[in-house]
DNA sequence: CAGGATCCAGGGGGATACTG
DNA sequence: CAGTATCCCCCTGGATCCTG
């Protein structure tokens, strides 16, 4: 990474990070991560709603399509009734899961020691 | 990573989706990465605000409790008169700083495609 | 089943003024 | 210089009800 690179990151509307900003809301990286870890191709609404036990509908809803318009997942619909959606991971997302990964194993080494950080500075 | 470990992060109270919440507000990777980048071992508040010219002083004030709180930075008071301040990364941060820059490229390769998306659907 | 529509609170975060 | 203290707006996101 270059020097024009680093600074143009910290310019206030530099495109990486609104795209940071976009994936980095609540639900986000979750059901990315959701997507991805159950190891189906593709997942129903109701599917997904089980496995994120505490996501309400209209947030499952407007994240999913805000994945769709960035192009990290497909939503496909099948003309039935009882209606059927799937959705399915696009290759962009998958190129991001190994740093989703990344993160969820370093939190994962650090959380004792990150929780234990917080007791004493709000004990002190 | 095992089953229990892929199951335990989507349960609602996951320690690890706490962690990445606290680090997946606005500022606080921007922040860790402006430490990290600029090469010096300790920047002063003021210093900062600079890097980063649309934070305000609250939000930089709120951010970097917030990281010295979970171990990310220490903050050293200088009982001098100005009064100066100065912080720096703790090994903890620094461990994270792949993942973040791993993000960063990823966001950097993607960002053209990524935009250009959105206003396709938008338009649509 | 897969949502759409609406209402509403809570909190993140900005602007401004003041201080040791 | 390095904050603190307020005020307040807005937007995220939850709860609820309704539909094809």
């Amino acid at each position: 990474m270059d020097r024009t690179i680093i600074e143009s990151t910290l310019f206030p509307d530099c495109p990486i990070r609104n795209i940071l900003a976009r994936i980095s809301d609540k639900w986000s990286l979750l059901v990315i991560y959701t997507l991805d870890k159950t190891g189906k191709e593709k997942m129903r609404f109701k599917e997904l709603q089980r496995e994120i036990p505490d996501i309400s509908q209209k947030m499952l809803t407007v994240t999913l399509r805000t994945l769709e318009e960035d192009g990290y997942l497909t939503r496909t619909v099948y003309p039935e009734v009882p209606p059927r959606v799937e959705y399915k991971l696009t290759p962009r997302a998958h190129s991001l899961i190994p740093h989703i990964n990344g993160l969820i194993e370093w939190a994962l080494e650090n959380k004792d020691a990150i929780i234990n950080d917080r007791k004493k500075t709000s004990c002190a």
